[in-house]
RNA sequence: GACCCCGUAGCUCAGUGGUAGAGCAUCUGACUUUUAAUCAGAGGGCCGCAGGUUCAAUCCCUGCCGGGGUCACCA
C-alpha cells in the first residue's frame, strides 16, 4: 500500500483497518438487514412493554463513543435520527474487542433488545455488532448538550462555510439542520409537481444545449459540439421551447430544471440555478396571479405547516391572499413622491440623479425604470407583492397591456425583498414579436451583450399560431430560501459553485 | 471587477517581532447504566503560498491562492 497520510489520525485509522482485516473482519461488507430505523425504535418503545422491541437490528454511523472499561455506550446516526447503543464486554467479548478498533465515523449494524437506561435514554442493548464501513478520516466533531429547557446547545459546530460547501457530505453528517433544509427543498419541489399534476398539466423536458439561447436577458455559457462542429449555449431559460409546445397543442406544460447564466455570484445568484416554468393555454396574467397565490399557499402549508414563508432573522412572512398588487410605475411614483407615468427617458434620468440612483448617462428608458425600482422600491417589498404592468421596453416576450400599449401584461412577485416569480400574458402576435426582437437586436448592436438574440424558428412557431397563453417562472432556489429561512442561495444548493480548492494556475493565451 | 475582513492542530478558536496555546477529537492507563461521561498522562503544527523589511517574521509590508461580506454586474 502506498498511501499518503494527511495526519496521524488518518494513519491510525488505516492501521486499524489492517488490524481488522488481519482478524478476519470484512471492513466493507455488502448489505445489512435492518428491522428498524432509529426513529422507529424511539417511537415504538414502551416502558410498560419493552418486549415489543426484544430483537431489533439498526444501522448507522457512530457519532459518539463513551468507553467505560468493560462497558461502552455509543450513538449511531441514521437518516431518521440517532439512537444510543450499549455493549458489555463480558457478554460479547469478541465484538467488544473489535469495538476497540472502531471510531467515530465508522458505520455499524447492531442487533439487540431495547431498554431504557437509568438516566432515561432509550437504548439498544447490543447482542451482535457488525462493522459495515470503516471510516478512514476524522469527522469534524460536533458535541451537543441539552439544557434544562431541552434546547440543544452545539459545541464547536462545523461552521467554516468554505469547508461546509466544499465537503457537503461532512456538513450533512454533522449539521442536522442542513439535512432538514434539503429535505424541505425536496418536499417543496414535490408539492409543486403535485400541484401542477393535479391540474392535468404535463411535465416536460426541453433542451439544455441550445443553438440559440433565449427566453431571458443574460450572458450565456458557450460550449462546442464536436460532432457538428458548431457552438452551443447552455440555456438561460426554457421559455421559447415551452411556448413551442403550446403551439404544438399541449395546453398546460411545465418544466423544473437548471438554467445557466454567466453572471456574478453572490448570495442570491449561483451560475446554475433551478427554475420552474409553467405555461397554460387560454389564460392570462390576471388568472395567473391567483394561481401563483394558490401555489405558494399550498406549497408553504405543505412544507412548513403554515401558509407563511420565513425570513433570515426567523420572522414569518404570512401569505395572505390576495397579495398586494401595484403597477410598477405606480410603485416608483409612490417611492419618489411624484407621478412618473408620463416622464420621458431624459426626465427619468434627471429623477434618478435627484434620488441618487446610480445610472449610466446613456442608460435606456427600461434600464432607468429598472434601476429606480431596484433601488427605491424592491428592498421594501417584504410582504408578498405583485409588481405589474412593466414598460414594454423591459419585456420583449410579454403581450402588450389590453388598455395601455406602452406597458405589458406582466407581473413579478416579490417576497422578503427578493424576486421569486416573473410571469406574463405571453406575446403571441408574431408581428409584434418580430418588432420586439428587432428592438433587442438594436440594443445588442449598441453594445448591450445581454439583449435577446433573434430566434427565427420561434417566430415561425408563433406564425403557425399560439393560443392566448399565460406563463410563469419561479426561482426554485430563492423560494427554497424563503421556505427554510436560508441566508444564501448556497445554503439551499447541495454543491454550490466554488473555485477549485487547489486551483491549477490558468494558462494565459 | 472594486473595496473591507478572514486563513494558526482533524474541528472550533486564543495568541505574540524572539518559530505557538486551549477545548473537543486522537493515543496510553483507570472505570460494567454513560450521555459535552469522568480522572491521570501523551502525541499532534511548512501559523494558506511566495517574496520583502529585520539580528530575528506566524505577527510588519507587497504579491498570489482560497473563503466571507459590501458594492458593481445580474431579472
Amino acid at each position: 500500500m502506498n498511501q499518503q497520510f494527511d495526519n496521524d489520525q488518518v494513519r491510525r485509522r488505516y492501521e486499524e483497518l489492517e488490524e481488522l482485516v488481519a482478524r478476519g473482519v470484512e471492513p466493507y461488507p455488502y448489505s445489512y438487514d435492518r428491522t428498524h430505523t432509529s426513529e422507529q425504535i424511539l417511537q415504538t418503545y414502551r416502558d410498560d412493554d419493552p418486549g415489543l422491541l426484544s430483537d431489533v437490528a439498526v444501522a448507522g454511523r457512530i457519532m459518539a463513543i463513551r468507553r467505560m472499561g468493560k462497558a461502552t455506550f455509543f450513538h449511531i446516526q441514521d437518516a431518521t435520527g440517532s439512537i444510543q447503543c450499549y455493549i458489555k464486554a463480558d457478554e460479547l467479548p469478541a465484538a467488544y474487542d473489535m469495538l476497540r478498533l472502531l471510531d467515530i465515523g465508522d458505520i455499524v449494524g447492531t442487533k439487540g433488545f431495547v431498554f431504557r437506561t437509568r438516566t432515561g435514554e432509550i437504548t439498544v442493548h447490543v447482542r451482535q455488532l457488525e462493522l459495515l464501513c470503516k471510516s478512514l478520516r476524522p469527522l469534524p466533531i460536533v458535541k451537543q448538550e441539552r439544557d434544562e429547557q431541552g434546547n440543544i446547545i452545539l459545541h464547536d459546530a462545523f461552521s467554516d462555510k468554505e469547508q461546509r460547501y466544499r465537503r457537503r457530505y461532512l456538513d450533512l453528517i454533522v449539521n442536522p439542520h442542513v439535512r432538514q433544509t434539503f429535505i424541505a427543498r425536496s418536499r417543496m419541489i414535490a408539492a409543486i409537481r403535485r400541484f401542477f399534476d393535479e391540474r392535468g398539466w404535463l411535465e416536460v423536458e426541453t433542451p439544455i444545449l441550445q443553438p440559440i439561447y433565449g427566453g431571458a436577458t443574460a450572458r450565456p455559457f458557450v460550449t462546442h459540439l464536436n460532432a457538428l462542429d458548431m457552438p452551443l449555449y447552455l440555456r438561460i431559460a426554457d421559455e421559447l421551447y415551452l411556448k413551442r409546445l403550446i403551439v404544438g397543442g399541449f395546453e398546460g406544460v411545465y418544466e423544473i430544471s437548471k438554467n445557466f447564466r454567466n453572471e456574478g455570484i453572490d448570495r442570491m445568484h449561483n451560475p446554475e440555478f433551478t427554475a420552474l416554468e409553467v405555461y397554460v393555454a387560454y389564460r392570462d396574467y390576471n388568472w395567473l396571479m391567483k394561481l401563483t397565490e394558490e401555489l405558494l399557499v399550498t406549497v408553504a402549508s405543505h412544507v412548513r405547516g403554515v401558509p407563511a414563508l420565513l425570513r433570515v432573522d426567523g420572522t414569518e412572512i404570512p401569505l395572505e391572499r390576495p397579495f398586494h398588487r401595484i403597477r410598477l410605475l405606480d410603485a416608483i411614483s409612490q417611492a419618489v413622491g411624484e407621478q412618473v407615468e408620463s416622464l420621458s427617458r431624459d426626465e427619468l434620468y434627471v429623477l434618478c440623479k435627484r434620488h441618487e440612483v446610480d445610472v449610466a448617462p446613456f442608460a435606456s428608458y427600461a434600464k432607468l425604470v429598472d434601476e429606480l425600482f431596484t433601488t427605491l422600491v424592491q428592498p421594501s417589498l417584504v410582504a408578498p407583492t405583485f409588481i405589474t404592468d412593466h414598460p414594454v421596453e423591459m419585456s420583449p416576450l410579454a403581450k402588450r397591456h389590453r388598455d395601455d400599449p406602452s406597458v405589458v401584461e406582466r407581473f413579478e412577485l416579490y417576497v422578503g425583498g427578493m424576486e421569486i416569480a416573473n410571469a406574463f400574458s405571453e406575446l403571441n402576435d408574431p408581428r409584434d414579436q418580430r418588432q420586439r426582437f428587432a428592438e433587442q437586436a438594436r440594443l445588442r448592436a449598441s453594445g448591450d451583450d445581454e439583449a435577446m438574440v433573434l430566434d427565427e424558428d420561434f417566430l415561425t412557431a408563433l406564425e403557425i399560431g399560439m393560443p392566448p397563453t399565460a406563463g410563469l417562472g419561479i426561482g426554485i432556489d430563492r423560494l427554497a430560501m424563503l421556505m427554510t429561512g436560508a441566508a444564501s442561495i448556497r445554503d439551499v444548493i447541495f454543491f454550490p459553485l466554488m473555485r477549485p480548492e487547489h486551483s491549477p494556475r490558468p494558462v494565459e493565451d
